[in-house]
DNA sequence: GCTGCCGGGAT
DNA sequence: ATCCCGGCAGC
């Protein structure tokens, strides 16, 4: 639904202008005027660089200068980074060739775009995550996977979670280069369509050293890659940037074989719902369990807004809160009426908390509007073991009228304020459900 | 046309 | 979350 095109991408995000010093436009436009495609976050990235240039030479201002650029670079130690970067950006400015220039520029901003986005490629990946550091990745990659719906080119945001700087790095990688992404996209179809009928989620790497591409699947080979074919082997400060020129992309596959779900199975295709639920990624040696704590709450916005990734073995339980949120006068109204022996007059109405909803087999039926997954999911658990294939076609049938009295036969018109609330906003009855 | 209520907008 | 209403469909 986000349709956002390309050309909606703000670019910067929330803080992108803000964080920057100023004069950081027009310094830089000329270095990407002729990519107007090219990471608008490189562009900003790269300008940070500049404006500090011109507001002071010394480290210590550069220093700070980051950090206010981009919070997230705190925690990893910015002056570190910044020795790689300005060592390939700022530095050689005065005899490489522009060309040249202009892709070191864009590395560097890569670089540090994934270094403050994925923590993953901020320390070796599959050294030592620990629980902790895996969930909280999987968190991040969840960060992403939602701000690649935007359409936004990486720009900077911050988890809801744990308040750390996700940026989106596979929209970075993506947005990267038109002729770059296209090459990756075909070595990482040969890489990854041998994995695709079982994986559900997985994590690629990418050799972020220009024209190279290289996509891999270990963060061991891409290392080795990089050392190998880019930084030259040997020297000790090759191994450590190694780090810095590849980024991780979480990728997800369209599987509709992991683990179906009751419910899903009964359900037949529900494809969308699937989709819009496995929108994130994580480390292929990180197991995908987060852990509920971390979990983002369902938000009550209905609708495919920013729809909270997870696995699908958790997505029923997800959705329930949903459904509480939605349709609550509804979906949550296992209040039965006894409406049979009432004298027309009496405004007494009697509610028997019977669940035994599935006594009344007009209660279970589908009604008909768009059910969720986990709604269905909810009704088959909590109600009688409906019939194998609920399927979508019920919801073409809208129910008849006049099996029982409604609060607008009951009561009139005129005394609409003795209404049920459902009844007067005109919803489904709650006082006298059929 | 009346009625029930879904879908969605407004606050 | 609450309130309201347009509009659809069954009668």
């Amino acid at each position: 639904m986000a349709a956002m095109g390309p050309e909606d991408r703000a670019g910067v995000g929330p803080g992108g202008t803000a964080g920057c010093p100023t004069g950081q436009q027009a310094s830089t436009t000329t270095h990407n005027s002729n990519r107007p495609d090219v990471q608008q976050t490189l562009v900003y990235a790269q300008s940070c660089v500049h404006a500090e240039k011109a507001f002071g030479e010394s480290h210590k201002s550069r220093t700070s200068g980051w950090s206010n650029m981009a919070a997230p670079l705190q925690n990893v130690g910015p002056t570190m980074h910044l020795g790689s970067v300005s060592a390939t950006g700022e530095a050689p400015y005065s005899f490489r060739s522009p060309e040249s220039v202009e892709m070191d520029e864009i590395m560097a901003a890569m670089v540090l775009t994934s270094l403050s986005c994925n923590p993953v490629v901020q320390s070796p990946p599959q050294t030592d995550p620990g629980p902790a550091a895996s969930s909280s990745s999987a968190d991040m990659e969840c960060g992403g996977g939602e701000l690649s719906d935007s359409g936004s080119s990486g720009y900077w945001s911050w988890d809801h979670g744990n308040g750390s700087p996700a940026p989106s790095p596979s929209v970075t990688e993506m947005d990267s280069s038109p002729d770059e992404g296209l090459h990756m996209e075909l070595e990482q179809g040969e890489e990854l369509t041998a994995k695709k009928p079982r994986s559900s989620f997985r994590g690629v790497y990418k050799c972020l050293w220009p024209s190279c591409g290289k996509v891999l699947t270990s963060s061991v080979g891409i290392k080795r890659h990089i050392r190998v074919l880019h930084l030259g082997s040997g020297s000790d400060q090759s191994q450590r940037e190694e780090d810095f020129y590849y980024t991780k992309i979480s990728c997800e596959t369209v599987d509709a074989s992991s683990g179906p779900a009751p419910a899903q199975q009964a359900l037949g295709p529900a494809p969308s719902s699937h989709l819009s639920w496995a929108s994130c990624g994580s480390p292929p040696g990180s197991e995908l369990q987060i852990p509920p704590a971390h979990r983002p709450r369902s938000n009550s916005s209905s609708g495919p807004g920013p729809s909270r990734p997870s696995p699908l073995s958790q997505s029923a339980p997800s959705s329930f809160w949903q459904i509480h949120s939605e349709h609550l006068y509804q979906a949550c109204s296992p209040v039965q009426v006894s409406v049979a022996p009432r004298s027309p007059g009496s405004q007494g109405w009697t509610p028997s908390t019977s669940v035994s909803g599935h006594t009344n087999p007009p209660m279970v039926k589908p009604r008909c509007r768009s059910v969720s997954v986990g709604e269905q999911w909810l009704q088959q658990n909590r109600l009688q073991p409906m019939s194998a294939s609920p399927s979508r076609n019920h919801c073409s049938f809208r129910k008849g009228r006049g099996e029982a009295k409604k609060c607008r036969k009951v009561y009139g018109v005129e005394r609409k304020d003795q209404w049920c609330t459902a009844c007067r906003w005109k919803k489904a009855c709650q006082r006298f459900p059929d």
